[in-house]
DNA sequence: GTTTCTTTCAAACGATCGTTTTATACAGGT
DNA sequence: ACCTGTATAAAACGATCGTTTGAAAGAAAC
């Protein structure tokens, strides 16, 4: 019979196994998927048993979302750390580029595997991947959300959203392909390090934040380039 | 017995299981991933049999393959199409955003549907499936990246190549997110519209693109910051 | 009609899936 | 010793997986 339901959430000495599997399943989960990776496969990578995992977590659900709550943490609270150490700018808010160094570094300094989990769950559309990545990032996102708004006083918050959005996809596929770019273009690349990519990550999310506004919406009809399909059904609410 | 190897590549009046297969597999890998769509569920919503997949394409990874040569081939043509139209800006090199533009719009104008497996596939390991994503973008990702460099004639091209990766990261998680971006932000942002995507999109990138040269490796020991630790395990606190 | 090729169908194959069950080993407390 | 709760072990559960088989249906040519 299991412990309880925190399971022993508490610091204890016989924690092997539990921390075995949460490493194993970090790196097959994204190696594999999480419905790629089986748990015959997690067990043996971790040195326990097949059952190990339905007596620690419960499921196979549930150890994700044990491991998605220890990970996290660490990573949310480096952020906020380095949020609140930013220092103003000439004007009142901090610079965005510290900003977003603080909101970036620490989602590329705490290992590449669950970097690439990240990335995996922000392209799932299950109800349950969303709902644990929104549980686990979407309060620290939108403190930083907010914080940009304040460091582009010119730009309204509805387009800072947008950008903000698009710079959430570059930093999960940034994490997804860390250590393997080979592909488009000879060129010694090489996004190992963390810092090489931030390095350059940062002053071009920058820039792209301080774009002009674009021209508002032109209501006009473009017609579509031949070969084009509509390319969506649209629910009229 | 199958017909032959490329099971009556030519048009046919009775193409209408390929087609169906085709579709059903385009949503359903989309939706729930490789491993995760079933081909009884992929049949079941093509109206065919079981069997029907082995039968035409040869197994569940030729169908994902004859998918992405399909669907992929009318994105490049469109892409190149474009980029032929693009004409020179003042200097001589077309308009960075025109460009863009003509890389980007055949992306998220042929279907959601495929822009999400796209995404899925992207942020995948298997050797499988990077090399059905290379095979069928990297010739036209190549001939774009030439461009950009070509527009940007004050970057070194490895400064240049480093912005097109995160264009693509930018790119992809945007298709796959097409439709659904309701978490973080209650403001209203609604991304179905491929052109109001683009009309956001194409600025940032831009100005991302042409963001100053980042301060070259400082190649020695920058004093990290205070906690945080190269991405290794930590021991208890 | 028959013959031949193509496509569809129902059924089964072995393998693997997540989960559960049952039993066993090992603690510490009394 | 005895009991009690915790952790691991081996085996089996039913379900589902991708694939294959062999027969039946359909279509066109003769």
């Amino acid at each position: 019979m299991p412990p309880d339901g925190l399971h022993r959430a508490s610091g204890d000495a016989t924690e092997g196994a539990r921390a075995r599997l949460l490493a194993a399943a970090e790196r097959l989960f994204a190696e594999r998927g999480m419905a790629g990776a089986g748990l015959r496969e997690i067990t043996a990578a971790a040195g326990t048993n097949l059952a190990a995992v339905n007596y620690h977590f419960g499921s196979k659900e549930k150890l994700l979302e044990a491991l998605f709550t220890q990970r996290a943490r660490p990573i949310v609270a480096e952020r906020l750390r380095l949020l609140a150490l930013c220092r103003p700018g000439r004007g009142r808010p901090p610079m965005l580029e510290q900003i977003l160094h603080a909101f970036l570094r620490p989602a590329f300094s705490h290992g590449a595997e669950f970097g690439r989990l990240r990335a995996r769950l922000s392209v799932e559309s299950e109800a349950l991947y969303r709902r644990i990545l929104s549980d686990t990032f979407d309060a620290s996102t939108r403190t930083f959300l907010d914080a940009v708004v304040a460091a582009l006083p010119a730009l309204p918050r509805a387009e800072v959203t947008w950008r903000f959005h698009f710079m959430l996809g570059t930093m999960v596929s940034s994490m997804a392909n860390s250590g393997r770019i080979q592909s488009v273009s000879d060129d010694a690349i090489d996004p190992a390090e963390p810092e090489a990519v931030l390095a350059r990550l940062i002053p071009f999310l920058a820039a792209g934040f301080r774009a002009p506004l674009p021209k508002p919406p032109k209501p006009r009809e473009t017609a579509p380039a031949p070969g084009t399909r509509p390319a969506a059904r649209r629910r009229r609410p």
